[in-house]
DNA sequence: AAGTCGTGGGC
DNA sequence: TGCCCAAGACT
């Protein structure tokens, strides 16, 4: 078999002219003709862009990361905003433990490395929120040096190429043996920027477009005709339902009764209602404290949430609250300062829903 | 070293 | 509708 993948220096040459004419355009990347005359990529806008599509869709990170550099243009000012703006301006993004990690990076960046990302591919696994897979997209990216990016998309594409059925994440040294066999010394940025753009746009998990595919000769599984069952993976767990309470509270003037969560756990540090904690049966709900004594009152309805490894309803409960009340738990946000917006996505539905009662 | 950790879109 | 998946990291 070794004829269809001759040489890994003609599969990566043979990707990197596939890349120069099909490079997708994105606003945290430079292209292949600029980066050739000498331009390279602001480490920090390489480190935001890959922080944020790490589990993320490209769709979805577009407008976010524009409001991040548009806000915070340099990882100074990143290290220098409060917490509670940033963790506000990524709300709905999810994953949550990635803003506290991008803020403990930022000021990490300026206070060990004189606000400059460090090239080195170590230096950079020690920081916070990058792992394997960032700090080789740092490195290689925003500094062409030739470290293996291995995320989703180049796991799939050399499950493929080397028709490789042992499931993930079992496979996932010989896989990186893989594509670090394949990573060119020259334009070792544009090699994994193009490597992931073959999995995101031609070799995707349903119906490979292996017609157009510039590896399609050289692919075992293609020959074998075993591509679209690759790769294969572990079976999943099923999600269990959990139930829980909010309180959404207004007060006579307008402010919202919210709370900062704890850092640790399910949306650390964000905002958000007060309520019960989210276990397995709604049994257990009636002795819930309430933040603020009141009449709440609970509304028809509730709130659907699915979270990476269980299932939520959430009962919504309101009460119109007198200006003069002192809460047991959490704060009143007033109403010109309160932005839905910075609220993370279950907390949103929880407050659409509540606010038609109002 | 499994479990934890979000969300939106596609089929 | 329910399940799959997306440029993973941390514990």
């Amino acid at each position: 078999m070794r004829d269809i993948c001759p040489d890994p220096l003609t599969l990566s040459d043979s990707l990197l002219d596939w890349y120069d004419t099909h490079a997708r355009r994105m606003p945290w990347r430079v292209p292949p003709r600029d980066r050739k005359s000498g331009v390279m990529p602001d480490p920090y806008r390489v480190w935001l862009s890959e922080v944020m599509l790490q589990q993320t869709t490209v769709v979805t990170v577009k407008d976010y990361f524009h409001r991040f550099t548009e806000r915070w243009p340099t990882v100074g000012d990143l290290a220098a905003a409060k917490d509670s703006d940033v963790m506000g301006e990524w709300a709905g993004l999810g994953y949550y433990a990635r803003a506290r990690n991008l803020l403990k990076c930022a000021r990490q960046v300026v206070s060990d490395h004189d606000g400059r990302f460090p090239a080195d591919h170590a230096a950079l696994l020690t920081l916070p929120g990058i792992g394997p897979y960032t700090a080789a997209a740092i490195s290689s990216i925003a500094f062409d040096l030739p470290h293996a990016v291995l995320d989703g998309n180049v796991e799939r594409v050399m499950a493929r190429l080397h028709d490789i059925h042992t499931p993930f994440p079992v496979a996932k040294p010989e896989l990186m043996a893989k594509a670090a066999a394949l990573t060119p010394q020259s334009r070792p940025g544009d090699y994994a920027q193009a490597v992931m753009d073959l999995g995101a746009t031609i070799c995707t998990p349903r119906s490979p477009a292996c017609g157009i595919c510039p590896w399609s000769a050289h692919c075992r599984s293609r020959k074998l005709g075993t591509a679209d069952e690759l790769p294969k993976k572990m079976p999943k767990k099923t999600k269990p339902m959990r139930h829980g309470v909010v309180y959404v509270g207004r007060r006579a003037d307008g402010a919202w009764l919210l709370e900062t969560r704890p850092d640790k756990g399910l949306l650390g540090g964000m905002l958000g209602w007060p309520g019960s904690a989210w276990v397995d049966k709604s049994t257990a709900l009636p002795d819930v404290p309430t933040p603020a004594a009141a009449a709440w009152r609970q509304l028809p309805g509730e709130v659907r949430h699915t979270f990476t490894h269980f299932h939520l309803h959430l009962c919504i409960c309101v009460a119109d609250l007198p200006l003069d009340i002192t809460p047991d738990i959490g704060g009143f946000v007033a109403r010109d300062v309160f932005r839905p917006s910075d609220l993370p996505t279950v907390m949103r539905k929880a407050f659409d829903l509540a606010r038609t009662a109002f």
